[in-house]
DNA sequence: TTGAAAGCGCTAACAC
DNA sequence: GTGTTAGCGCTTTCAA
């Protein structure tokens, strides 16, 4: 900056002032300094910038898979909000590696982030590597966390509007395919539908195990429930993702059940590989993008009211999700 | 900082010590002061770290859809190798949009990363925003321009691929659906195609061009090419990209159209999706994630060129991809 | 082995 | 309207 004031002809303080309060500065000195810029070819250090200014412009998000479409809208949403705005988003993978979320949460924290969004790993949302009383954190995708503002979908709403969907259409042997006492999220789906077969005598809701909530696991559970016989089979199941109803339907065409036809599918989430599938998959959809959004407005609600010396409150928000009726549930 | 010193009775140099230089102090006092540290949640402050020591130990990537899986595992690539080195990762989307990718480079810079990984937007490789004399830039999924490195993958020898596969089972009227004239990849893809065809007398390409390269223009070019009669319609397509292989599956499905019993599939990137299909989709694979690896490499390598005052030569790195052969093509 | 102090590039308060 | 200058938090000589 000191060499663009000399070749503009005049002082550091005059630079600075001819981009952060333009008004300040008379428009041909204003010119001169743009002039002096661009031939310099110089770039502002926000290093510097920040140390004086003392904070940033900037939050963080840190998602537990950026390979999976639901985190790439969320992150979508949040930087619509952001952009918008003037602020930077920081984007960190934490790839489900505990000690990696540890890591980008420590590094933004350094960076002086104004604060962070987080889709955390595991049950717990425990944070460790973030020291919360310093830089705010809301969580994404995760609910009633004393120490945070949440951002989540009603799960248990989610997965009654699946079931009721089914038994709507005459399912009465229906099946779960998820793991469960892993995630709230999938223990959460699933309640919401044992209530809503609760509710309808002569149904039932029957548990498929899988090991994890991705496509090879849709696959397995298709193997397994297509050798049951068919007056035991259930006519129906509902995927705790839509990872596993997009194996399901790759498992069963290849076993050569017909879907909807022989037995039908919905998944949850409404990624947009379900809609493309072969045969369109129902699903429940969550406003990912909204939930984005909504974080980090919350977020720099938080950030205000630190601002301004108010005491803060935290807020969860539970966003509703809806029913995508497609053709795999159409019989 | 100058509390952690206070508490632990020590100068701030020594605390500076005590962390970058840990053999410089005393064992003693660099536990009093990480007992400072920890007793303070001291965090250290970046910004001023990064003005003091003139750099950052940062690099950045801006991808051009964040949503698309082949750029997710790109920056899986790039994380892994910059991880591994002690690096930090921005990642910035640019979302399509010329003006992001130009503000995310700019913001990049005013963070003085040391480099830049960059899949950019159009055609030309045009990196406005960005002074490439002071920040290294590396382009990726883009080749031979003058002024970077690159790490490609060779789209010529792809489509070569897809096509021999084809007529290798048989095929002789073959479409290519995509879009033309907009992205180096696509033409190279289709040229490849274009060669292999020309080599096989009796067997014609024709082109069905889409207006995106997304799953919706695969649906529609299904449907299209169903309405044909079928002793004209072509009897395989190979698709520019996977989204558009499956649209065409959807498409064809829903117009009753078996694949591959009726019409056969192939498409291009080999993304996880691709296997997921209800018909298992041919593809064919592109090392993305160490598309990634090579290109946080060959910035890391100009990086320490430029370091060490060497002159910097920018190399083309052009990858193979290979055939993934599964059902829709087996017939 | 530790302390003292200069200075990185910028902003903002103040003086002219 | 413009110039001068202190100081943000850290690293890194240099001296003790």
């Amino acid at each position: 900056m000191r060499d663009v004031a000399a070749l503009a002809g005049v002082a550091v303080g005059t630079v600075s002032n001819a981009l952060n309060a333009p008004q300040r500065v008379a428009p041909q000195t204003r010119r001169r300094v743009q002039a002096a810029i661009a031939e310099l070819g110089w770039v502002r250090n926000e290093s510097a910038r920040q140390l004086r200014a003392g904070s940033s412009m900037a939050i963080g998000i840190v998602v537990m898979d950026i390979g999976n479409p639901f985190f790439t809208d969320v992150i979508a949403g949040v930087e619509e909000f952001c952009y918008d705005r003037g602020l930077s988003v920081h984007v960190g993978n934490s790839d489900q590696r505990p000690d990696r979320q540890d890591m980008l949460l420590r590094r933004l924290e350094e960076q002086r982030v104004r604060g962070v969004i987080l889709a955390p790993i595991g049950q717990r949302g425990d944070v460790a590597g973030i020291a919360p009383r310093t830089t705010p954190v809301v969580l994404v995708d995760r609910v009633h966390d004393p120490n945070h503002c949440c951002v989540g979908v009603d799960d248990v709403s989610g997965g009654r509007l699946a079931a009721r969907h089914l038994l709507d259409h005459g399912h009465r042997r229906i099946a779960f395919a998820g793991k469960l006492g892993a995630f709230a999220q999938a223990d959460d789906r699933w309640r919401g539908a044992a209530q809503a077969v609760e509710g309808v005598a002569g149904s039932a809701l029957r548990v498929v195990e899988t090991p994890a909530h991705n496509i090879e696991s849709g696959v397995d559970s298709a193997v397994w429930l297509a050798a049951l016989p068919p007056d035991e089979r259930p006519t129906a199941v509902f995927a705790a993702n839509d990872l596993i109803a997009i194996g399901l339907l790759q498992g069963f065409t290849t076993a050569g059940l017909a879907v909807p036809g022989d037995i039908a599918i919905i998944g949850y989430d409404d990624i947009s590989f379900a809609a493309a599938a072969a045969v369109p998959l129902s699903s429940i959809h969550q406003p990912r993008g909204q939930m984005g959004a909504e974080a980090a407005a919350l977020l720099w609600k938080e950030i205000e009211d630190r601002q301004a010396g108010e005491r803060h409150a935290h807020r969860t928000l539970v966003l509703q999700p809806h029913l995508v009726a497609r053709r795999s549930t159409a019989a």
